[in-house]
DNA sequence: TGTTTCACG
DNA sequence: ACGTACGTGAAACAT
């Protein structure tokens, strides 16, 4: 039995775009010999393989556009009229991408004067007629028309290498109409991308709802005159021309006068030869490989490096050389606190000298050599370097190159931490560390130590080579002293917070363990006497059984797998079922114990501390975050989480715990770069923000005359800006009506005319250059700004507004801690710096110094950076964290 | 491994 | 008309 013919159809045009901007951000890095782009040559060859892997196709064709007019230009001259001019970054790559798909043995076609749909609409009508199966891939949901049994279109989700897949009966559940209803829909609603309009207000939901009822545009019309009297019969019949128009528009033509035949399209695979040559052109390397031919040998390929045995004589040749090294330290296991070191590895770039015998750095000239600030280094991730050596009795510095804080700085969705990653990038193969170890139980060191020295020598090499391009790129982008002043003194100063641990009295959380469990045993008990059964309260599943079906309860919100049973949900329950409240009080409480009274306890070393874990290159805004534990999220807004506080403590007795926080950072940045004249004077007034706004937006005269409840909606107004405002959000926060909210954001924006200006300003930043950045320079990369998808956008648009000002403040703060740590040692103060919860520091800190540091720390902080208004500096201190606030 | 919930700024 | 606040990490359950 011969197997069916599949004939594959793919969108050039559409895929293309897509490709480009899934890559946008890595554009500088994929340039051939020739000076060309090639990042959206790349994206589209990488889902083409896992396309044809997937699919395996017997016949294939790729359709593109054939020029700016077409019919339908012809039948409304408007069609696509504002659409974007293509980037010329893109254009350029286009006849490469043809070249491609020549050598990959799939055909490409354009016809004057119709567009990529109409090629394909045709050729997959052809092809079912002949019983063939047919995969369309495109980027433009518009050709989920063309579903059929026969006919599955598959349109890219995030990027181009991951698809949702169309078929007729998906197109019903997502849709509640046939995929050639869809030209009725369009029709009815028109489209804002391709510009063509529609029946006026009416939108998605109206025309389905009328499409149901009447089948299609013409039976709409049809019945018009029998639908009851309504500003939507008005709609319809004032807007039939253009109904029909834009369903006209709208419908793929499968008739277009295609001269090619399916025979002509039957695929037989790449042209090898071809296809190597091609590859080699653009810089391709990982394609090269997969393709399994040998490549030559260049000095800049990493395979196969002699790595020379790290011993005493190596390492006088190292010590006596001044050029800079590349230092790999590899720990084995994600945590360096406790991870041992399995390998050490030297390079001057020309030789490498490696061992896994880690008794070498009990070596006085290496041990020298390594805390010798004037010998340079480079590595990845010196923070995660110095933590390793730190524990084998080893200091470090001289670092100058970090490629794992640089990497990030330039792009910060290059935050995973590995190498192989990075390299990756740019376009160099190095295993990621998944790939070299293995991956859970199989995660092993191994056995043959050659192998992972040249692991090692290869990260080295890697290092080496893209150094000078990395930071080129950074002084290029203006980022250079945001990597020399902050991140990278920064990295040593987490190291050393990290090093030193917060201790943390066990005894205290065991006396709160036993307390808890018996406080959640009765509890316990009452919920299942008024629920009448024994269930587990903490499966949101069965909760949602025994409350809303059991007890019958209104259900408020859905999830996408049953009923939400959320904090907000709950209050709302609250008064309709005593069980509501002692499940919310349970849950309160047996959150604290599991995450934090018990889990704590796990992380508490030997030496009666918590090593906390910071990630300096999560973040997408510059902020650090803390992991194994997260010491950012203690609890301090309920008395009962609170209490945690009570088991961190000095290190030693007659210390105290001290710290300092920046008040309203957030607001005060917003100030400073909206430039906005009247939220600058409140702060210069040092007036109280919230009842100032309250005072501006509700049209009071004073300040005497807010009251709380105006203050509370005035603090939550400020906050809504900070995160990019929306009608909606702000009304949820407060609990007042979607029309109000929009009332005091109209207000807010009058008030704050600046503040406004900023908000329009930074969006349109956005679209024009594709990142957002922050007073150091810190970048954000918004590709999402582009997309044709409205909600996908408005999150971009709200993240231009948010980034800026939640970044800029994480600068401020990294700079105050950089200088901080600085004045300690000047100063000869025994105090420590802990811990770090973004807009404050905690210290510890000898009774004896609390009145220096009182000084100290406040103007250290509100100096960190010069802005057109003050910083402000609260500080609080006592027998435990809890006592310091 | 993904989803839901909830702790923090 | 669309469907929402910004940034995180961890625990528990369900699959």
């Amino acid at each position: 039995m011969s197997k069916n013919k599949k004939l594959l159809l793919i969108d050039g045009n559409s895929v293309s775009f897509r490709a480009f901007f899934a890559m946008h951000n890595v554009l500088d890095k994929f340039v051939n010999g020739e000076g060309i782009h090639t990042n959206a040559l790349y994206a589209f060859n990488n889902m083409l393989e896992i396309i044809l892997k997937d699919e395996k196709p017997t016949h294939a064709l790729v359709a593109f556009d054939a020029g700016k007019t077409t019919f339908r230009t012809e039948m409304f001259d408007e069609y696509k009229g504002t659409r974007a001019k293509t980037p010329q970054e893109l254009m350029e790559q286009l006849p490469l991408i043809q070249e491609m798909l020549n050598y990959r043995g799939i055909k490409t076609y354009e016809l004057p004067d119709y567009e990529a749909d109409d090629i394909i609409g045709t050729m997959s009508h052809k092809a079912e007629k002949d019983g063939m199966d047919v995969t369309i891939i495109t980027g433009d949901r518009d050709l989920t028309q063309l579903a059929t049994d026969k006919v599955t279109v598959k349109v890219n989700v995030k990027g181009v290498t991951e698809t949702e897949s169309y078929t007729p009966e998906h197109v019903q559940e997502k849709l509640g109409i046939t995929p050639n209803q869809i030209i009725d829909m369009k029709g009815l609603m028109g489209d804002n991308s391709d510009h063509y309009p529609g029946v006026e207000k009416v939108g998605e939901k109206t025309a389905i709802k009328l499409i149901n009822e009447y089948g299609s545009v013409e039976g709409i019309y049809d019945h018009v005159d029998e639908m009851k009297k309504s500003k939507l019969k008005e709609h319809l019949i004032n807007d039939k021309d253009k109904a029909f128009l834009s369903k006209k528009l709208a419908t793929i033509d499968l008739d277009a006068p295609v001269e090619i035949k399916l025979g002509d399209l039957e695929y037989h695979g790449d042209d090898e030869e071809q296809l190597m040559q091609f590859y080699q052109k653009m810089n391709f390397k990982t394609f090269l490989n997969r393709m399994d031919v040998p490549q030559e040998t260049t000095a800049e390929d990493l395979a196969d490096i002699a790595v020379k045995t790290l011993d005493d004589k190596a390492i006088e040749t190292i010590v006596s050389d001044s050029k800079a090294h590349t230092l790999i330290v590899e720990g084995f296991g994600e945590n360096y606190h406790t991870a041992p070191i399995i390998g050490i590895l030297i390079s001057d770039g020309k030789d490498f000298y490696g061992t896994t015998d880690f008794a070498i750095l009990e070596n006085e000239s290496l041990k020298n050599w390594l805390s010798d600030k004037t010998k340079e280094k480079y590595l990845f991730d010196n923070k995660r370097t110095i933590a390793l050596l730190h524990r084998y009795g080893c200091d470090l510095a001289g670092i100058s190159f970090d490629m794992l804080l640089v990497s990030y700085l330039l792009d910060s969705n290059d935050n995973k931490q590995d190498i192989g990653l990075v390299a990756k990038n740019y376009n160099v193969n190095l295993p990621t560390e998944e790939e070299f170890y293995g991956k859970g139980v199989k995660k092993a060191v191994p056995e043959d130590e050659k192998l992972l020295l040249n692991f090692l020598a290869q990260k080295a090499q890697v290092i080496d080579n893209l150094k000078d391009q990395m930071l080129k790129e950074l002084k290029d982008n203006d980022q250079d002293s945001l990597y020399d002043e902050i991140e990278l003194p920064l990295s040593i100063v987490l190291a050393e917070m990290e090093i030193k641990g917060i201790t943390v009295e066990v005894s205290k959380l065991k006396e709160m363990e036993n307390s808890f469990a018996t406080r959640l045993a009765e509890i316990e008990k009452t919920i299942y006497e008024e629920a009448g059964k024994e269930f587990n309260i903490n499966s949101p599943k069965q909760l949602g059984v025994v409350l809303f079906e059991d007890l019958k309860l209104p259900v408020i919100k859905k999830t996408k797998t049953g009923y939400s049973t959320s904090v907000d949900v709950l209050e709302k329950l609250k008064d309709k079922s005593p069980v509501v409240q002692k499940v919310l009080d349970y849950r309160q409480i047996s959150k604290i114990q599991s995450t934090y009274v018990v889990g704590l306890q796990k992380f508490v070393q030997p030496d009666n501390k918590i090593h906390t874990i910071y990630l300096q290159t999560l973040t997408q805004t510059g902020r650090l975050s803390s992991i194994e534990p997260n010491l950012q999220n203690i609890p301090i807004r309920i008395d009962e989480g609170k209490q945690i506080r009570k088991a961190f403590v000095p290190q030693h007795k007659d210390w105290e715990i001290f710290s300092a926080d920046y008040s309203q950072v957030e607001l005060r940045v917003l100030a400073h770069i909206s430039g906005d004249e009247h939220m600058q004077e409140a702060f210069n007034e040092d007036y109280d923000i919230h009842a100032h706004t309250a005072m501006r937006i509700f049209g009071l005269n004073s300040t005497d005359e807010v009251t709380p409840n105006m203050r509370r909606q005035a603090k939550a107004t400020n906050f809504g800006i900070v995160y990019g405002i929306s009608d909606y959000g702000l009304s949820q926060n407060i609990g007042i009506s979607r029309k109000q909210a929009a009332a005091f954001i109209e207000s807010y924006f009058e008030q704050y005319p600046g503040v406004k200006k900023y908000m329009d300003d930074i969006v349109k930043y956005a679209r024009e250059n594709g990142y957002v950045e922050t007073i150091m320079h810190r970048r954000r990369y918004l590709p999402d700004i582009h997309s044709k998808n409205f909600n996908v956008r408005n999150f971009a648009q709200r993240t231009a507004m948010n980034t800026p000002i939640q970044g800029s403040a994480a600068d401020i703060i990294k700079v105050a801690m950089i200088n901080m740590q600085k004045m300690l040692n000047k100063e000869n103060l025994q105090a420590n710096l802990l811990l770090q919860v973004h807009d404050e520091m905690i210290f510890e800190v000898p009774a004896s110094e609390i009145a220096t540091l009182e000084k100290l720390v406040p103007s250290v902080m509100d100096s960190a950076v010069k802005l057109d208004v003050p910083l402000k500096v609260e500080t609080a201190h006592g027998k435990t964290w809890y006592e310091a606030k």
